[in-house]
DNA sequence: TAAGGAAAGAGTGAAAACAACCTTTTCCTC
DNA sequence: GAGGAAAAGGTTGTTTTCACTCTTTCCTTA
């Protein structure tokens, strides 16, 4: 059987020769044709290589994992594309779900899931791993319950999450302390936490702050 | 001659195990005795096995790289400490620098890097890659704060983030409200912020708490 | 158009969080 | 064995948080 032949695009040498020389115990019917270190660099290779299957991380320079992938599957169908990453926010991961990239999945995830991966999309099939999809449909149940927030609490919660305080927000806002307090309230009923603090790791979760 | 025994900690498996095959290939004289995915981890298994050198992320759930480092360090002057990360802030490579951890580099630098550091440790050299210190000059002349935490801070400080009361703080860690309250000012004062908030903010950005 | 309900704004009081001091003990280093 | 850092605890007083209640406005919808 011809062996498959797989491009890694990844930014980090060490995660390329690392997974490289993992393949070569773990994957005997896989072999590397060529790394990447960029996303233009990727979709170089791709074309001119012409692999079975492309393994690209999400988070790279000149062109991220997605649009990189996007391009090379425009030039040709037949190649599987598996993307990995270290973290995604719930709207990156939307977009990878919804595009029509063969396989995600998390660098978190055992070893043993890559494999499976690997073999999936192989297969022609559609990969997405399970703690992907639990991620997301966390992320998604905190969006809709940040969804049912008021403009105004929203406003409240990301000011308070940004490290104000109460006297600062109400100034920000231009309404009394103690209307703030009465939306914090509401925050903590609607949100099911008890402290600002848990307010803030919702902001956090939900995007509604940067870290 | 003995071979020298190597402990990896990172948080991704997938980094972890391409390590692994990695330096079976490239450093012969080396050996993986163990892997883990996080600091905790790290630190009792750097405790239990004894490894010749650490090589370990900056970036791990429970404890960071570098704290989990100190904490190797101090239970045992020997070993040596490499640390290489995808990214560091000024701040944070300057807290490194500063440190007494054997070496220093980062993921994006080339894998030959990696292998003279390794040799370059071993032999119980200090590193620090060029990448890194050429990166770091520019704004290590603003002195930032060296202030460590202690594991004490550092325990307190995960049970606020995780939203926790002081009351219960305190009895989970069996002493008194008044007690963590110190602990939780002197937290303030080292980190720079000003509530529960920035703290939860700080802890989640340096992985000491799960989102 | 009247009733109902959600949202915004605001007041009171108890319970915390917080600041700014201080003391004691232990453990580590020099 | 002196000195220093970490941990634990205490005192006093101020500020903030938070639950509870209340009014007004605005937007449905029957």
């Amino acid at each position: 059987m011809k062996p498959t032949r797989i491009l890694i695009a990844d930014a980090c040498p060490i995660v390329r020769e690392g997974l490289r020389s993992w393949l070569r115990e773990r994957a005997p019917g896989s072999e590397v044709c060529a790394v990447a270190a960029t996303g233009l660099e990727a979709v170089a290779k791709a074309a001119e290589l012409r692999p079975d299957i492309v393994l690209i991380d999400d988070r790279m320079p000149l062109l991220d994992g997605l649009a990189a992938a996007t391009q090379i599957k425009r030039s040709r169908r037949g190649v599987e594309i598996l993307i990995f990453s270290a973290a995604l926010t719930p709207q990156r991961k939307g977009r990878i779900f919804r595009s029509s990239v063969s396989g995600a999945l998390l660098k978190s995830e055992a070893t043993e899931e890559l494999l499976l991966a690997l073999e999936a999309v192989r297969r022609h099939h559609r990969f997405r791993s399970h703690a992907l999809t639990t991620a997301c449909a966390k992320t998604s149940r905190t969006a809709e319950r940040t969804d049912r927030l008021t403009n105004r609490e929203i406003e409240v919660l990301r000011l308070i999450a940004a490290e104000h305080t109460t006297k600062e927000v109400a100034s920000k806002l231009g309404v009394s302390a103690k209307t703030i307090e009465g939306h914090r309230t509401h925050l903590f009923q609607k949100l099911k936490v008890r402290s600002a603090v848990g307010l803030t790791r919702h902001a956090i979760r939900s995007g509604l702050v940067e870290l």
